[in-house]
DNA sequence: AAACGGCTCAACCGCAGCATC
DNA sequence: GGATGCTGCGGTTGAGCCGTT
C-alpha cells in the first residue's frame, strides 16, 4: 500500500538470470539465510530489486524442487487440490513441496485446464464451466473407483502409458541447489512444509470444518459428493456418520498425541490410489 | 534452410495482507 | 487508527524452443 514499486528505479536489472547472479545470491542466503530481502540486493550488488531475488530463490534455486514431468500421481493431486480450494497456487503447492506454486500454475494453465476442456467437451458439450468438468470429471472417477474399474487393464499394453520419468533439469541452477541440499537437511524445513503461514492455516481449518462436519454441501465444495462418494466407498455406514467418525477418531489422535492429526482428506489427496486419477487422463482416448 | 505458429516456463507486475512505527 | 514497509500471491507476459510446412 502506497508503497513504489521496487522495480522502477533506474540501474535495476530485468529479464533472464545469469549463472554468476545465481551463485551470488546462493552464496549470500547460504550464508545469511532466506528472508530480508529488502537487504539482498545492497548486501550482494545484484542489480535486482528484491522482490526478482525472491522469486527467484522460492521459484528455481530453493533446494529440493523437483523439475520436469509431473506424475499421473501428482496430476491427480492437483485436479483434486485445484477442484477443491480454486487457484490457490500457493495452497496446493503446500501439499506438494517439491513444486513450486509458479510450477503447479504452470502446469495447470498449459495442460491441466486444456485436458479438462477436452474432457468436458467429450463427456457433454454444453456443460459451461472448468468447475462443472472438473466435477464431472471427479464424479466419473470415484464411479469408476467406486465399481472396482482397473482402468489400466482394460487396455492393451502397448497403449498404457509409460511409467512418466522426473526428468532432471540440467542446469547451472540445479548444480547450485544440489551443493546446497546438504545445507538445506542441516537447516529448518522450509515454510512450505511448515503449514503455520496464514493462508494454510485457513486451508486447515477448512478441513478441519469439514471432518468436524461443520460445513454444509455448497457450491464453494465441489468435491465435497466426490468425499462422500470417497467416504461411502471406504465401506461401512452413511457418509455423515463415517464423517463424524473421522471426527472422533481424529479427536482422540489429538487428544493422545502432540502432533496435529493428519486430515482425512490430506489422506485421500495423498493416497496412491489418486494417481489412477491422472492414469485415466492419460489413457483416455479423449486425451 | 527458412518461415511460421504453438507451446513452455521463467520472470514480471499489481495488489493484498501483515507487521511495525 | 493511520501511514509506511515488506513479503507473498495470482495473473500475465514474452523470450526461446520446437515441430510443422
Amino acid at each position: 500500500m502506497g508503497v513504489p514499486p521496487c522495480c522502477d528505479k533506474a540501474g535495476i536489472k530485468k529479464g533472464p538470470w545469469t549463472p554468476e547472479e545465481d551463485i551470488i545470491l546462493v552464496s549470500y542466503i547460504q550464508e545469511h539465510g532466506p528472508g530480508n530481502w529488502r537487504s539482498v540486493p545492497t548486501k550482494t550488488g545484484l542489480l535486482r530489486c528484491s522482490k526478482s531475488c525472491r522469486l527467484r530463490w522460492t521459484n528455481y534455486l530453493r533446494p529440493g524442487i523437483k523439475r520436469g514431468n509431473f506424475t499421473p500421481h501428482e496430476e491427480g493431486m492437483i485436479i483434486h487440490l485445484q477442484a477443491l480450494l480454486g487457484n490457490k497456487w500457493a495452497a496446493i503447492a503446500s501439499y506438494l513441496p517439491q513444486r513450486t506454486d509458479n510450477d503447479i500454475k504452470n502446469y495447470w494453465n498449459t495442460h491441466l485446464k486444456k485436458k479438462l476442456k477436452k474432457f468436458q467437451a467429450a463427456l457433454d458439450p454444453h456443460l459451461p464451466s472448468d468447475l462443472t468438468t472438473t466435477r464431472q470429471f471427479l464424479n466419473k472417477s470415484f464411479n469408476d473407483r467406486r465399481g472396482n474399474l482397473d482402468v489400466s487393464s482394460s487396455f492393451p499394453s502397448s497403449l498404457r502409458p509409460s511409467q512418466s520419468s522426473t526428468t532432471t533439469y540440467a542446469s547451472s541452477a540445479e548444480n547450485i541447489s544440489r551443493l546446497l541440499e546438504g545445507w538445506m537437511r542441516s537447516s529448518p524445513k522450509p515454510d512450505t512444509l511448515n503449514l503455520k503461514g496464514s493462508l494454510q492455516e485457513k486451508e486447515l481449518q477448512k478441513y478441519d470444518d469439514l471432518e468436524n462436519n461443520k460445513l454444509v454441501k455448497s457450491a464453494s465444495m465441489p468435491v465435497f459428493e466426490s468425499f462422500q462418494a470417497k467416504v461411502e466407498q471406504e465401506g461401512g455406514g452413511g457418509a455423515d456418520e463415517k464423517v463424524q467418525d473421522i471426527a472422533e477418531r481424529n479427536k482422540q489422535r489429538s487428544e493422545n498425541s502432540s502432533t496435529p492429526p493428519l486430515s482425512f482428506i490430506e489422506k485421500w489427496l495423498l493416497d496412491e490410489n489418486v494417481g489412477q486419477v491422472g492414469e485415466m487422463m492419460e489413457l483416455s482416448p479423449m486425451f
